[in-house]
Parts: structure tokens; sequence; C-alpha cells
DNA sequence: GCTAACAAACAAACTAGTTGGTTGGAAAGG
DNA sequence: CCTTTCCAACCAACTAGTTTGTTTGTTAGC
């Protein structure tokens, strides 16, 4: 096997992305991910430091790679946002399982990469304000996040769905089902944006 | 200090509760437990059995509580299914917490008190079936799902409402402006289902 | 005084992180 | 072109510390 300082540390990035998405920080073991890599533990601390900071590399690199598959983009119609999210996370469910690990184990004040998500978020907020026609702000913040929501938690739960839905979204006709209703869902409650600005206006101003 | 053995396995219990909503199975610790219930270890593992006995005992208890106090009513409308099951999980989070984790943990076949899940799950079902004056079916359990996850979803990932929203989440306003946000998105998005059905039809029969 | 409930110490197993030593291979020197 | 030197990449084995689960002794109710 020839030396590759390169190659060693993607194969120990690729085994600690599947440790930590499957076992979360805790859970993982250091000594499963060198074996999954094929190289030795010893690596994993000379390039990475400990433990808890490969941690948060791996999570930083996939939260990140979620994050930019799921941006709105300029005149996307909600509903085809929610079908290409379901979709993407559906691709790559261990991404999602990375949210899901953090919003368990970070539970302190401090948010790894906060900005720049802050910021994220800000231009899908204003692309899906522009898509709306209306003017950015916490109504359609709210809009966004439920969105994202939609897309995310039939994927992130999908034990509890086959339960609900008495194994239904099992199969793929199940799956597909599924997304389209949730694809109308966003387009009907989107509506509700304007409704509830109107009723609950007094509040505001 | 009077004996009283129910006493303490209802401490024990309670400890226990705390120490795996917060930390999971994997991160909790047994002496933390003791530490936290003002009772021994030894007294945890003679009731108990071991560690992992005590958490499956934990996550059914904590997850029936959920499912109980999250059932769709007679004659219940969505809209106010949403309001309360989002009100129940903002003021007992850690059960949310533990469903969180069991998506997380629990990943092969077995799904823990599977026959009692889907019976209730079933029966909320049927009552929002009858409310919406359609068949019960695989469109109103995905209607269920979805309607779960919204009141879920914001709870469940507070951290990422508060960077996608700017903080507004993080306000009790906010979080009141969400919920009827969420009210009206709900009582909207669920007009699809006719429309999905009737567009879909070719396919099912 | 007998027994169930408790505390504390203990052993075995496991895990993060370290150390000392080995090897491939490039660069320097002849 | 060959060989010696040297260094970074690499690894097996080890250490220090933690954690689960047990055992041994103590206390308090009946």
């Amino acid at each position: 096997m020839p030396r590759d300082p390169e190659a060693t540390q993607a194969a120990i990035l690729a085994a600690a992305r599947a440790e930590f998405a499957a076992y979360g920080l805790a859970g993982a073991r250091v000594d499963r991910i060198a074996a999954r890599s094929g190289y030795n533990k010893e690596r994993i601390y000379a390039r990475f430091g400990d433990k808890e900071s490969l941690y948060q590399r791996v999570l930083s690199e996939m939260l990140e790679e979620m994050r930019l598959a799921t941006v709105v983009e300029e005149g996307e119609d909600v509903g085809d946002y929610v079908r290409k999210s379901f979709d993407f996370h559906r691709s790559r469910p261990e991404l999602l399982r990375m949210l899901l690990w953090e919003a368990l184990e970070c539970t302190g004040e401090f948010v790894p990469d906060e900005q720049e998500r802050r910021r994220c978020y800000a231009r899908s907020g204003a692309a899906l304000a522009a898509q709306l026609g209306r003017p950015a702000g916490p109504e359609v913040a709210r809009l966004l996040f439920t969105l994202i929501g939609l897309a995310a938690w039939p994927i992130a739960f999908s034990t509890l769905g086959r339960l609900v839905t008495g194994d239904d979204t099992a199969t793929e006709e199940g799956q597909m089902a599924l997304r389209e209703f949730l694809v109308e869902f966003a387009r009907h409650g989107t509506e509700s944006i304007n409704e509830f600005i109107t009723s609950g206006s007094r509040q505001d101003l």
C-alpha cells in the first residue's frame, strides 16, 4: 500500500462519517473508525487531535453539505422545494441523522458554524420571500422552517412513519405518494401565511 | 428515612428519565442516575437488571406517555390537534427527545411495543378520518404522520429554528406566532388531501 | 433477631489517547 | 547509478482512566 497522507485523511474522514452518523459522538468508537478506514488509530489522533475534534469536523462538513443541497433557489416553488429536499434526504439519510445527533448532543449555548448557517438560511428566506412577493421577515422565516421540517421529518422518523401508516411508507410507492402529498400540503399550507398575517397584524405594528 | 420500595423505584425511574433524555443510552451514566435519584447504584441493578433494560423500560413509558397525550380525539379539528400537540411537546420536551434517541439508536428491525403503538396511531387515524368525512386509509395516515411532525419538528429542532428565524422562535411571542402559524398551515394543508386523492386516483383503483 | 433495603468498596471490561519502534521512499552524497 | 541518510507516515502494544456490574458489609423496619 503506497503512502498518501491525503488519501489516508480522506479514508479516515469517510470512516468517521459512517461511524458518527450511525452511533453519534458518545456511541462512536475510535477503534472502529480506525478499523473501517484501514488505518491505525494513531493516525486519527495525529491528524485530528481527539475524538471530539474529529466529530466537529465531520459534523460541520456534513451539515454544510446538507444545507447547500437544500437551499431555496430564486424562483423556486415551495412544492418543488419540498420535493427536492425530500429526495435529497432520502438519498443521503446519514446527513439528516447528523442533524438529529446535533439536536440531541449539542445542548449548550454554542452552535458550531453559527454565522455561516444563519447566512445560508437568510438567503433561502430571501428567495422564498421573493417567490411569494412578500418582504422577508419572521413570517417567511417560520414558513421556511416549516418547509424544511415537512421534507425532513418523514425521513428522519421513518420508523415512526411505518407505525403510523401501517407500513405504507416502507414501500417505494408509499414514499412517492407521501412525497407528493407533502408537496401539495406545502403548497396549500403556504397560503396560510397571508391569512395569519392579516388576522394577527394588530400585534405586529 | 422510612422504607418505601415503590418510592425508591419511582425516584430511580425519574432520575433515569432525566439522564437518558439528556444523554441517550450510550451517553448515560449509571452512577449519575444513582446520584440523581439519591439512591445507590446497587439498587438500580437489583431492581432493573442492567442499563439496557432500564433504558427500554424508561423509553417505553415515556413514549407511551407522549403518544397518549397526542392522540387525535373524536371530533377534534386538525388545527386544534396541532396546537394541543405543540403545547404538550413544549411542556415536556424530554419526551420528544426520547423519540429522537429512539429514531437514532433503534436501527434494527425490532421496534419496542410495536403492537400498542400501531393500535394507538390507528385509533388517531380513525378519529381523523371521521373528522374529515373520509374513509380511514393510507391518505389519512399520511396526513396524521404529517400533523405529528408539524407539531413536533419545531420543538425537537429548536436550535435549528433559532438559526432559521433569526432567534424569533427563542421568544415567547415568537413561539406563539409559530404555533398559530402551524395551526393555520395544518388547516390549509389538510385540504390538499382531497386534491391529491382526486388527481392521483387513477393509480389507486 | 431476622430480613429486606441500603452503602461502599471492588473487580473486570472497555475506551480514549500515547509511546516507542518500523518502514517506505525521497533526497543527498559519492 | 548506486548507496547512505533522514524524515514523515505508519503501526502494535501499552497506559491511564472510566464504566458497568458484583460483592461484601451495614442499617433499619417488623
